[in-house]
DNA sequence: ACGTGATAGTTAGCTAAGCTAACGATATAT
DNA sequence: ATATATCGTTAGCTTAGCTAACTATCACGT
């Protein structure tokens, strides 16, 4: 029941935010992405896809994407020549840390005007969920 | 701060029942359309993708890969001879109401496995995250 | 030093979700 | 009766996901 409820808003809140992604050119799977670049970077493709829980190839495709909008860049990996390096541009750390994404924004008003109970109980779920997901 | 954790989770927990979907046939979108069909059907497909907050293009499909599979089926609009009505068949009601599927279950297991305390925060956060939805 | 096997990333090719624009069919209002 | 609005679908696009197969590099055993 709790699960029932858990998934159907995942669903639904990622569809609401998703209207806010023409404008920007950054949608969930991009932006989730920068999130770990910036954060973790420099970071190679395959601990990338690893963090995200998503294959190379989709990977692959998702650094393309933030390559071209210049959010983010490769480099040489001198330990090894098979792999690469990525990391956030200025561009991209600025987005990041700074304005923040319209499509978090959006979520972010809502939950600022909650009371702090609520608030508090969201940001207590949000660590539980974290931990939930990670052993799933 | 968190509503950047709650989108991330949302994106890996989505990400994570994703992998549960190829046995089933029954994905994200099929599932949360099809709960709603068994619980608020015979309805329109329009008043479907608006329950979904999808456009009606996206829920045709959704629509015919539900009938394909044989968990939904339409009928004549009696009312109306532009629109349908979809209701859930006996096989997707059960896969609903009883079985329940894999994907919802994975998570399920998790969430009980917690202690109720845990439960009880992911409870109330799952009612507020619902609010805050639909205030989006 | 060199060939064999493992590993990193990409490419190719598929399914499916999401969108807008355009269209046919039916309802409704004038 | 005719114009307008609404419902659903079709067509055509982008993007996320996957597996399989390929290239390039690394590491190891002989």
């Amino acid at each position: 029941m709790v699960a029932d409820q858990l998934h159907s808003a995942s669903i639904h809140l990622l569809r609401k935010l998703r209207r806010e992604d023409a404008a920007s050119g950054l949608n969930a799977a991009r932006l989730s992405a920068l999130s770990v670049i910036v954060f973790a970077g420099p970071i190679t493709p395959g601990d990338l896809a690893a963090a995200e829980q998503v294959r190379p190839p989709t990977m692959t495709r998702i650094v393309d994407a933030l390559v071209q909008h210049g959010l983010a860049e490769k480099k040489e990996n001198a330990q090894d020549g098979r792999s690469t390096l990525i990391q956030a541009t200025g561009l991209g750390k600025k987005l990041l840390l700074r304005g923040r994404d319209r499509r978090v924004r959006v979520l972010a008003e809502r939950v600022g005007g909650l009371d702090s109970d609520d608030r508090d109980v969201l940001k207590r779920a949000a660590e539980i969920l974290k931990r939930v997901i990670v052993a799933i």
